[in-house]
DNA sequence: ATAAGTACGCACACAAAGGTAAGTACCCAT
DNA sequence: ATGGGTACTTACCTTTGTGTGCGTACTTAT
């Protein structure tokens, strides 16, 4: 149980990356990083859920819908076309009544996916611990203010 | 360039797992179960620039909020809060004056943060080709509808 | 003496995310 | 003939995320 701050190691000088460098390889970690808008995307509340479906294979916009429980239409389709606009999802409308679109993975898309895949994976596959982490943390704080 | 639709393949049953199935592992395309928290907690906003930072070591507050540019306070405290209740990060406080807190991975926090790195990673260094994708979509799109 | 740094909590406000409901223009099953 | 399915869009409303600014209780640097 330590009661006083460990010593500083080393101070990291500060980096301020040019715009055209954070084209060629983007950097999270800067503010006007055109990868943060990317990254929001695929991490949206329902872009993970929707590249994970869409790895199985292509999947029509209702069947999604019945896949990915909970979400809208409205978002669904708001989602597809944040994921289709940056070259990952391929939209395939046929022009037929009534519609019939088809929504698959790009090149892009699927290398994506299975990084996101693999997030969600660990995730299902821990719930249990982290579930029981929450309890855990939860006990250990209010064992540090009893009152 | 496809006019008609595919034949179906097959349809696939619906499943209703029950809440204790959904303990033991997660299912992030239920609606109800708690992995999803998780996966907002950990893809949310902050939380992966969070957790890719704390990868490379323990950070104090202030560290973090220099390092991920553009958080607020408010925000980064939040965040840490959410990592910290479901125990992938861990919190040290130090009784002295200034305040000195330190923040750091757990286990379950450590193997988190290498799979949202490596979904970060890939995002930079591929985001010359999203940014492409962009371009190309948008110009596919408006062509399709001239006027 | 004054300013800055530290790690937040709180109140306020705004914008984005997200849900609900309705409308479309047809087809198909009952 | 009525109801349901398809792939959305739009308008309206609520919830959440997020930023800003202020206060804190001191210490250290200037």
């Amino acid at each position: 149980m330590p009661s006083s701050p460990p010593a500083v190691p080393a101070p990291t000088p500060a980096e301020t990356p040019t715009l055209a460098e954070l084209m060629r390889r983007g950097d999270v970690f800067s503010d006007r990083c055109p990868s943060r808008e990317v990254l929001q995307h695929v991490t949206s509340r329902w872009g993970v859920l929707v590249l994970v479906a869409l790895l199985e294979g292509t999947h029509r916009f209702s069947d999604l819908r019945r896949k990915v429980a909970g979400v809208s239409e409205r978002m669904l389709a708001q989602t597809l076309q944040w994921l289709e606009a940056d070259g990952l999802v391929r939209r395939q409308a046929f022009p037929v009544v009534p519609p019939h679109v088809e929504y698959s993975l790009t090149g892009l898309g699927r290398e994506a996916g299975e990084r996101v895949q693999a997030l969600a994976d660990w995730i299902e596959g821990n719930l249990a611990d982290i579930l029981a982490a929450r309890e855990t943390v939860q006990r250990d704080k209010s064992a540090n203010r009893p009152k």
